[in-house]
DNA sequence: TAAGTGCGTCGTT
DNA sequence: AACGACGCACTTA
């Protein structure tokens, strides 16, 4: 799944810590929680760095801080998912139709997409999110109102769900 | 009710 | 051919 050519790695501050922001020449093309083996960026990356990146990392740091405190999204830079197969971007699409406060289950965004039968596969394509929070993967729930899954820690998609408001179940 | 099993399903590796 | 961030029917306790 070779992914896009990454230009820029920066970081974002916020006070759930520090998270990564990564940039192709197309626009914001990943996401990176904060994590203990905290990668120091590159000093060479910060130098130099083209108006376009500056103007879209600043509408990712606002949109990010935004998010992490649960309110409606802001204005985001282009997204380049061009890494994903056509099936991951058809689910990522729909990822971001789903409105802050909400949540589908994986069988609501299968049929969103017109793959009703693909619930499972959804679930790998939510997995393979490359810009979590922002491409909003923790709002997918499995049916019954049970909690499903996360790649990063459960404790996120809980948390950002009880953020925006949502009643988060048990399991 | 709650928890566990089995199987259909389908995109990805 | 094997493996999932699934869903459903069905069995146990």
């Amino acid at each position: 799944m070779n992914g896009p050519k990454i230009q820029f790695e920066l970081e974002i501050p916020t006070r759930d810590g520090v998270f990564c922001a990564r940039y192709s020449r197309k626009g914001l093309c990943g996401l990176s929680f904060p994590s203990r083996e905290a990668r120091l960026v590159d000093a060479r990356t910060r130098e130099d760095l083209p108006s376009e990146v500056k103007r879209w990392h600043g509408m990712v740091s606002a949109a990010l801080t935004r998010a992490l405190a649960g309110q409606p999204p802001a204005v985001l830079p282009p997204l380049d998912l061009a890494a994903g197969t056509a099936f991951q971007q058809l689910v990522w699409r729909a990822l971001q139709r789903i409105a802050c406060g909400g949540t589908w289950s994986y069988g609501q965004v299968a049929e969103s997409i017109g793959r009703p039968k693909a619930t499972r596969a959804v679930g790998g394509a939510c997995g393979a999110n490359p810009i979590p929070v922002l491409i909003p993967c923790h709002r997918v729930l499995a049916a019954g109102n049970r909690l499903g899954g996360f790649s990063a820690d459960m404790n996120w998609k809980r948390t950002l769900l009880c953020r925006e408001g949502v009643r988060v179940p048990e399991r």
